[in-house]
DNA sequence: CCTGAATTTGTAATCGATTACAAAGCGCAC
DNA sequence: GTGCGCTTTGTAATCGATTACAAATTCAGG
């Protein structure tokens, strides 16, 4: 029934344009099926006599100056005068003025949005990459759309279409395996990208990383030096970079340290929990003098679903076999035993990446090469000496 | 005045679209500082000779049709005939065309993304729901901004803006405290909200909740199902919504179990390890004759770090103390002994929070009330009988 | 064969900002 | 007083899509 009023003024819009902002409860007519058609949400009065969303020229209105200057006082204060600039803000002010970012996008080509390619979010190390850019980016008046592959790779296509169709100035790659495809498109379309944790074949794209190598030969000096002679790995997934780099790291501290192939098993895995507990079984299922005394997992969840598997059967830790995790995530402080494992700046790195691709898309020309952060072994209560028998 | 003549008959496009597709600023530059001036990341020859972004007007080119045709064609297909269809479908994939994400957004008034707001991403609680609402969310056609308040309270300036802006289309509020100031003014400015976890007092504003109240009693009821008659709660923050309900429903259901007043105890905490931690202290100062035999957390990080404080300081779980916990994170399940908690559907619980928003968005009403998802208690190792002496 | 409705297509207006360009204002030196 | 250069300001073009409107086309019925 309120429905007459809306023709009072407003232009020839869709009916649907006109009904507008009004609360969804109170559809007018019976039809059921007055689908969708909202054509603009903004600017309509509504009727309430509230004011729709202030646009530009509406602060130009009510400073009394030019659409141009407003933008400009807003955008380069001291290219305005002092006079103009303070009327322009407190019309700002006193409207609740905000730019509308469509508009400044198409026109600027820019969209001060970047987005995050997360192999997996739920994975604690990740998300204190994504903190640490979050953190960075946010200084520096950036906005972040996270895209969480989520292992799913059709994701990769939507992400992709996010960049294509400029809804953001740059990326930042958080996956081992980079999308291929999609790192290949964006690339072509000029979008600048920087990996975090992964070495990109592509010298081009910057990346932050942690000596995958040498954390690995640590994990391996670590379990040697308590005296460990056979050791498990506990893989991540084939063909993924730190993967590969991790499992090169091992076989040269191992091989240093005098270990033959016969000292050394292998454990398919793929950073998971599920992964951890399928080592263990592994693990397990061997006789008990072929057994392995010390474990290096390549993700801290493996770490853990490992140690909590074999302590179901009754294997002791560390007294029986040692385990050293990767990543350093939170809670491996707060299971028993607190986990020996190698501390990833997951924080800084992503801080630091960000602060690239915002170089990056500023136009400025960053030094080549990967910035290569420090990872430490953090030793706490899952590794010890192995048993002495 | 040279306006004037240029409607006459020859399609009047811009000289750089007329010259065949030319950068707007491939002008004759000698000079060797090319790498600042940008303006336009897109559209860039870079002397390779490769085409730049495409446009819709080159697609309506290839195909022989008009720019309206391509847009028809692709937002509604039925509206054109088969075969203009196939040209522009043809022309779209040979040139890898996707629109643009802001010319598209400042005509249409949509953007097709949501803002999420997250209290604490780390969490992998909400982590959960943020994968549910994703998965939602992408399946609509929706892309997603993440805004981690992390607890920090300027944060959400930020989101407010990014929300006025135009950038969203509406947003899901997972914060246990709503930004007040934030949801008001994006509810002014008629953006489409739907809480999640988190009765508002908006009641216009819709949810996906549990019952907090009652899960809370189901903690309760299966301590003192096992035995237990003096109870630690360890309490979310104060004023935080979820906490309220749930303090309500493990002091009624302590009442209805007889439990006086003198039987229960209470540590302040904030859902982190660190409280958890904090309330351990709490109970290992108590002599041991007044020790609660069971604890009730309101967060499955605070029910860990609790056990593996009071473990370190020799007391057993559950032999000396039983936990409860509340959430049902995946580590929960991975750490010694298997958390007893209370499972919450997060990634049904964003799932379908993000189906009601995206409702709202299209402008269908959606029936009023919050939709109250079940949980359940998990009983796992955490729990048993008190010690009985 | 003609008329009117239904369908398909093209032309051009439009969204709301930024910014190129030109005009206006101002100061200073000649 | 005039002219030059610098700063401030306004006018209008522009970004790239969607879509109202009108024109063109098709088709059915009389």
């Amino acid at each position: 029934m309120p429905t007459s009023r809306r023709s009072a003024k407003t232009p020839p819009r869709t009916p649907a344009a006109a009904a507008g902002r009004r609360t969804p409860t109170d559809a007018p007519n019976g039809t059921p099926a007055d689908p969708a058609a909202r054509p603009r949400s903004r600017s309509a009065t509504d009727g309430s006599g509230r004011p729709a969303l202030p646009k530009i020229a509406d602060v130009a209105a009510r400073a009394g100056v030019s659409t141009a200057t407003v933008s400009r006082a807003l955008a380069a204060p001291d290219s305005v005068s002092p006079d103009k600039r303070e009327r322009v803000l407190a019309a700002v002010r006193e409207l609740g003025y905000t730019p509308n970012a469509a508009a400044r996008n198409l026109r600027a080509g820019r969209t001060s949005m970047v987005l995050v390619v997360v192999p997996k979010l739920a994975n604690p190390f990740f998300n204190g990459v994504v903190r640490g850019a979050d953190e960075a980016l946010t200084a520096e008046g950036f906005g972040m759309i996270i895209g969480d592959l989520d292992n799913t790779a059709d994701k990769e296509h939507r992400l992709v279409d996010i960049a294509l169709a400029g809804h953001i100035d740059g990326a930042l790659i958080l996956s081992g395996r980079v999308p291929r495809h999609g790192a290949r498109t964006m690339k072509q379309a000029g979008i600048p990208m920087v990996g975090v944790c992964v070495a990109s074949d592509d010298p081009q794209i910057p990346a932050v990383l942690i000596d995958d190598a040498a954390a690995a030969r640590t994990q391996v000096e670590h379990l040697v030096g308590l005296g460990h002679r056979r050791l498990l790995y506990v893989s991540g997934p084939r063909g993924n970079g730190n993967e590969i780099a991790r499992w090169r790291g091992f076989t040269e501290a191992a091989a240093a340290a005098g270990l033959g192939a016969e000292a050394i098993q292998r454990a398919e895995g793929d950073y998971t929990f599920a992964a951890g507990t399928r080592a263990a079984d592994l693990f397990l299922a061997l006789p008990a003098e072929r057994r392995p005394t010390g474990v290096v997992a390549v993700s801290d969840e493996m770490a853990l679903a490992f140690i909590r598997r074999v302590a179901e059967a009754g294997v002791r830790v560390p007294g029986d076999v040692s385990v050293v995790g990767f990543d350093g995530i939170e809670v491996g402080d707060y299971c028993a035993p607190r986990l020996t494992t190698i501390r990833q700046p997951s924080r800084d790195m992503g801080r630091e990446a960000a602060r690239l691709l915002v170089a990056a898309i500023r136009g400025e020309p960053s030094p080549p090469g990967a910035r290569v952060l420090g990872a430490e072994l953090k030793v706490a209560e899952s590794t010890g000496a192995p048993p002495r028998r």
